[in-house]
DNA sequence: TTTGATTAGTTGTTTAACTAACTATATGCA
DNA sequence: TGCATATAGTTAGTTAAACAACTAATCAAA
């Protein structure tokens, strides 16, 4: 069977991601430095954001591939922390619509940056061509499971 | 510069580790599934501990790339479940050697089928050689960031 | 139109991650 | 030897993830 190497050897740190964990890590401290307050998992909430203001909870959901209850909360902390707010949707009152206040829009460039520089020094020495291959396999095992 | 493309388009996934997530959350779905009463977060301290018993919580952090308090509430909880224990070193009082229980070694079998059918079915249809790019790049960047 | 199913979001509970602060033991150097 | 430093592990507090159970609003079909 073709991924019997695989399976025997990097399983077990394949599953528990360790790469993305040490970039999370790496980006919280940078932000923590900074003296942003913001977690990661609140800022990838703002990132969707600020590709798309105004959308519905779950809309992020999707978009972040988090499950209700964990928005509810991430979006009860960003309101606490002034960086979103509520509304009802005329269409559908079902639908919470969230959108970015300006202190969340301030954070934008500056968090981008150390995400950016992140993924520099994550990336360090690896060629661009096998960044493409890596990300394609990912997308296949995403698409695979869901 | 050779990231950018990668930076833009995938940055937010490649972080937040969507593909780990997906798998984890495929592993856990087929543990409740076999009613096996076992976190992932659990399994992975007991693949380590398959590999070699009784070493200590510390090797056990490095091992599963978390911190010793994660690691030292990792232990409660599989002493509750009888599936460890602690006992001092007598070479250094300070280190707790982690050991199975025979309970633990009979689960071994049955989780470790169940990861390699979770893996299977995330890397359908991915070419081998595809793989062992994907896995390269993953252990640069993590020895990038440690 | 009314009833049954679906969708959006919330709440409660358990487990885990991370930081900081702590105890206890071991080590190294003056 | 003695004291500073480092290491192993624990405890406390906040944030987040997963699941189940829940409310409210919408939709669809008899």
């Amino acid at each position: 069977m073709q991924n019997n190497q695989f399976k025997k050897s990097e399983l077990y740190s394949f599953i528990t991601g360790k790469a993305s964990t040490a970039i999370a890590r790496r980006l919280q401290r940078k932000f923590n430095q900074a003296g942003l307050n913001l977690t990661i998992e609140q800022w990838s909430v703002l990132y969707h954001l600020w590709k798309e203001d105004g959308i519905s909870q779950q809309q992020l959901c999707h978009a972040t591939f988090r499950d209700k209850p964990s928005m509810t909360r991430l979006v009860d902390n960003l309101e606490k922390l002034k960086l979103v707010k509520r509304s009802s949707s005329k269409d559908d009152r079902r639908k919470k619509i969230v959108s970015l206040t300006p202190e969340a829009r301030n954070l934008q460039e500056q968090s981008m940056e150390l995400a950016n520089q992140t993924l520099n020094e994550a990336l360090e020495k690896v060629p661009a061509d096998k960044i493409d291959v890596c990300k394609e396999v990912l997308q296949v095992v995403y698409d695979n499971l869901t």
